[in-house]
DNA sequence: CACACTATCCTTAGAAT
DNA sequence: CATTCTAAGGATAGTGT
């Protein structure tokens, strides 16, 4: 087969853009990696002249934190860290379009809520979610459903444990140490009354590594 | 030799930071060869919590020029003032759908639990998360899970009974019916024996209405 | 156009230095 | 620590469907 492809641009367009499917999604599967592996906040921005499709992994919004924690760093720090290839990306002019929008976090929140939706509703699509991914929307939602029990301010219910561990649940959960303040516990107050969600709760024991049995159990 | 890492956070923190250099290089490397070979602009941030080893390749300002350029581009969706609930999804899913062109359901899955974990990560801002939209998630990962079942190909699941109805429900079944096909395939194996998935099981009783108890039950 | 396949090349965990 | 080594696993260019 021919292999040993040249470390200069591909001159047949059309491969190029394969190429850079599949080495883009090679690349964001290695920094998810290197993200739960090594206990790292990272993200991946990368821009097609052509306009194919312009990413940002996992979040414009992350990378703007991510910017932000750099530039408070002592200059000496940046500069020790910084690439000398300042100039990779200056030659290059870049047209922009100055209609930058910014979105709160409820919005992307709404939107991803939305498109969770009409993922559902393609749903035989599914197949090939990874069921780590699965773990996670469970971990998420147990999350959410406990800050929920704040805002609705009962008190009677069953500690919730955690859900299977994976890589990104102790991501999470170094995330809110450094983002999270403690904002949840002055609208823990809050009640609400439409709905009565008393008790959640979820285990997890040993088998964080093989899990054998993963129940869900919906019960009134 | 022993090879084989879990995709979890490794504990020996030597090894770890060993992984994490080793690793990152590599990462860098293959982010510089895609800009090369596809001529694409990218930048790559990664920071390291415990140690001060902050790294924006190539540098701050490219890293600032390109998410400058990213949020200049059209925005995920509107929120918009709409008094119908059903007006308002189908108006985002005709949008969703128009942006979901290029991009399969995997990816896009992938993407947006990806912005899910982000979102997680500034948990406090949560706050205005409608609770539909957490029993909406609950319902999500129900459905995603009874999917994974048919994967697996197990058969002595207890039933799942549907969880608490909430307006949405109702909206995501009629989304199911009128797209839904219906579809396994022939990679639920290599997916079931990476992670062990053995039962998942959830079960419902009467009590859609006035749900009292929602216990999510996450044993193994 | 999105995948499946596969021969080949590349990355890397672990250990030794 | 930084290097080197090496087997094993992973990524992917080219191709076919």
């Amino acid at each position: 087969m021919t292999k040993k492809v040249k470390l200069a641009l591909m001159e047949n367009e059309n491969s190029r853009a394969i190429t850079l499917k599949k080495r883009r999604s090679g690349l964001v599967k290695k920094v998810k990696e290197i993200s739960t592996l090594c206990d790292v906040k990272a993200c991946l921005i990368m821009f097609s002249p052509k306009e194919v499709e312009p990413m940002v992994w996992p979040s414009a919004e992350a990378a703007r934190n991510l910017l932000k924690d750099f530039d408070a760093l002592p200059a000496f720090t940046k500069k020790k860290n910084e690439t000398s290839l300042e100039s990779y990306l200056k030659e290059k002019t870049w047209k922009v379009h100055e209609s930058l929008r910014k979105k709160t976090q409820k919005e992307n929140m709404e939107c991803m809520m939305d498109q969770l939706k009409v993922q559902l509703s393609s749903f035989p699509k599914l197949d090939d979610l990874d069921v780590k991914e699965i773990y996670s929307l469970i971990s998420f939602s147990k999350d959410a459903i406990m800050h929920l029990r704040k805002k609705v301010g009962s008190v009677q219910h069953c500690p919730l444990r955690d859900p299977p561990v994976y890589p990104f649940e102790e991501q999470v959960k170094e995330f809110r140490t450094t983002t999270g303040g403690g904002h949840e516990n002055e609208r823990a107050r809050k009640t609400y009354e439409e709905v009565n969600m008393a008790s959640i709760g979820a285990s997890k024991e040993k088998q964080t590594k093989n899990m054998k049995n993963l129940d869900i159990n919906l019960q009134g």
